[in-house]
DNA sequence: GCGTTGCGAAACTGAGTCGTATCGAAATTA
DNA sequence: TAATTTCGATACGACTCAGTTTCGCAACGC
């Protein structure tokens, strides 16, 4: 054996076009974030954005919640820097990057399709928080352990009812709160808020 | 004057059916509760499913969204009977109605859409929000306020906030929970770990 | 150069839907 | 009884879209 064989050997003639592809994942994450839902997706119309024949894309996904899914599995989790001393400042951190991203009309609106068309689309819902929620998750866990073994909180904490109240809070502000941006000290609030109790300190 | 009008003359012809009205938004929720979106459910399908012909849908809504505008519409929150004792109590029972909700399909599905679509359909949020949420939230407002006033809450509490926290956690859950019903005590130990805080007793 | 494969554009089939119109029957008032 | 309105059923034209096929051209290995 003297030639050494690609690991994955290339087949004859052309070659697949990685600009296309990237061109269609773009153009299904801006029609999303333009408001559509995965109904009103038009593969049609992903092509024509995308500057593409439709036969581009069925050569590579084979119906259109393929595509969908593996347009938002592209979607990455942007983790904050965490200092790593105060578990205060830590969660505020993590919060606010949820705060920030309901002022980006992609974030918002891939939210939007997560949350509303979960029951419908399972495999859709299950690659996404699979990329892009289970690493916040485990990251909030992680800071919030720390804190339970440092005795910066509770000992006999329950961690998960923790990291649904902070979370929690957010997302219900992000839905249900005042039109408009959400204030910039939101995630310290929340944080504190939730440290401290709702009880009336112990005089 | 000898003939009493009626306030409303009824005109000549046949009456239309009250019975067929209520078909229609019947069907509209079922077909809802089964996963259709708003841009998934057709008039053709609600005729079918409601036993209607088409015309007596046109004659009475003019397009589909003031159709499931009308169908969402008649949602009432049921609110629980509140003690007004304990503030805890009262608390507990206004989360205990969202965990029981989400086994209910039809709430599960119209919570999906308004979280879902609310971005697209904003005149059918706004409709929803007033009938079935905002009377939720007063109701939690006050008991919020009450405690405050009795001292069972931190007199500089702010209430939005805490309901945010509140809620929020319940939210949480249904959406990112583990699958399956939700704990029966699951709103005791939200309210409580919300109430105490999560920091250490202070000894 | 030759064979192979991907490319975008366009045409096509078939299914589904909207909103309107029309039908004969039924329900109601006058 | 006559006039009016609604009823459910059905048909219609216009439109959108999925998914396939065909076309001539481009990019690659040999």
């Amino acid at each position: 054996m003297t030639i050494q064989e690609p690991v994955t050997a290339r087949p004859a003639g052309r070659p697949r076009s990685e600009k296309a592809e990237k061109a269609i994942i773009d153009a299904t994450l801006d029609l999303i974030a333009e408001g559509s839902g995965v109904s009103e997706l038009s593969i049609e119309a992903i092509a024509s954005k995308a500057g593409v024949g439709k036969t581009t894309i069925y050569r590579r996904w084979s119906n259109k919640e393929d595509l969908v899914v593996d347009a938002l599995a592209t979607l990455r989790a942007p983790l904050p820097p965490l200092a790593g001393e105060s578990v205060r400042d830590d969660l505020i951190a993590l919060l606010d990057v949820m705060r920030q991203e309901t002022g980006q009309s992609r974030s918002r609106c891939v939210m939007n399709i997560v949350m509303g068309e979960a029951d419908r689309y399972p495999r859709l819902t299950e690659r996404f928080v699979k990329r892009a929620v289970e690493p916040r998750r485990t990251a909030m866990r992680e800071v919030m352990a720390r804190g339970v073994a440092g005795g910066e909180l509770s000992p006999d904490l329950d961690v998960e009812l923790g990291m649904a109240l902070l979370s929690g809070a957010m997302l219900w502000y992000t839905k249900w709160g005042p039109a408009g941006d959400l204030p910039e000290d939101l995630a310290e609030r929340i944080v504190d808020q939730v440290l401290a109790g709702l009880a009336p300190e112990p005089a």
